[in-house]
DNA sequence: AATATAATTTAGGTTACCCAAATTATATTA
DNA sequence: TAATATAATTTGGGTAACCTAAATTATATT
């Protein structure tokens, strides 16, 4: 069965808006994800019903069956992995990847998928350390935590960013934080919850409590 | 001004159908490069029109403009990127590449052109041994002809293939022929214009005469 | 010049997307 | 429970790309 771009794009966005909450997403979530119509959700997750990729009712709203799941699972995959490819390979830096990996995602080809993992060396994560799924579907798992709540005085690595967009990301670049480097958490503010580091280096940097939640650490 | 996938993809047909002869290709030969129907060429071709990227009247039939020129070799420029990258990097056989660059020729992104040419050192020729238009659009012509025309105990050097489906190309590998291969016209037999060649390890191999039109050497 | 053949266009229809506005169903609250 | 707010759906309509069949226009042949 053939699953066409704006189908997988639909995928994407019921696996991002559940796969935490192991829940189901009405229409208006999904329309505002992909900037679309309510009416245009309504008549796509009709089809996806038919399909058998989602399961849908209009008062629960989707959630993705078995093979829904593969196929999300699988864009997700190969997002990450042309992301992976962009910025180990080709000089983008994390924030310029996204616009393009949501094309090339889009890439059919089971040879190409498993080349260009194995010529990345199968890599678990992303440029942002996001989990990339295997050929089965796997992620791996990090037992990792917000920054926000990190202990004082605590030595921890970044591994991870909850926010993949531009702004965020070249705010960190001016910040002088990247994945996996090492920061001391100083102080935590009272009065507004944002969070003292230090850098390598020894310079020490505020980040706001918002910024402290979107960055993960181990 | 934006192009559609399906536009370039008729830009492609215009300007393969056009830039040997310098002429100009009618909706009959575009509808079959592309197999769909004439009455649509009429429609596709009369917008592409309306978008200055074609010049075309009823009775002589479509040419490129500038413009147009301009977008087909950028598309051909990427096909062929990707065609050395898939094989280069990613173990994919020259009889396998056509349909996965198919799509990647049209992924959207300066940066990832200019990058991926750079990483794989600004190839001129693809491995088809087709030319890579640079990044303003000029080819590199190489003085070669076709083996039929190659003089009986010449020692040539295979360059480039006029035919890039599978089949013929794995018939290629079959008899052992690659790109770069050096070979000797033995013989050419009157009665049928097959060519008899040595190939590297003192090997002979009869090629019919549709097969050494299809090989470039010099 | 008349006619046959080939190429192109017209006309009308399909499918896969999308939207705005109106309607209906569900949930909340007075 | 009735009134209201919210969410989902339907209706009606639009675009881009494709199709087939029939009509037209060019071109080639006699």
């Amino acid at each position: 069965m053939m699953i066409s771009i704006t189908e997988e794009n639909y995928l994407k966005a019921v696996f991002s808006a559940t796969h935490l909450s192991e829940g189901r997403v009405g229409n208006q979530i999904i329309a505002e994800k992909l900037t679309v119509n309510p009416a245009s959700v309504t008549e796509m997750l009709r089809k996806l019903q038919d399909k058998k990729l989602i399961e849908y009712t209009r008062t629960d709203g989707a959630k993705l069956t078995k093979e829904g799941l593969k196929a999300a699972l699988k864009v997700i995959r190969k997002h990450r992995l042309w992301e992976t490819f962009l910025v180990i390979h080709l000089n983008f830096k994390w924030d310029e990847v996204h616009e393009v990996a949501e094309q090339l995602e889009h890439i059919q080809s089971d040879k190409l998928l498993d080349e260009l993992a194995a010529f990345l060396g199968n890599p678990g994560f992303d440029p942002h350390g996001d989990p990339i799924p295997d050929k089965n579907g796997k992620m791996q798992n990090m037992k990792c935590k917000i920054l926000s709540d990190a202990a004082i005085g605590q030595k921890v690595k970044v591994v991870k960013v909850n926010d993949n967009a531009a702004s965020f990301l070249k705010y960190l670049d001016k910040q002088g934080i990247a994945l996996a480097d090492k920061i001391i958490v100083k102080e935590i503010q009272d009065f507004d919850q944002s969070v003292l580091v230090e850098l390598k280096g020894k310079k020490e940097v505020y980040l706001s409590a918002a910024a402290a939640k979107k960055i993960m650490v181990e």
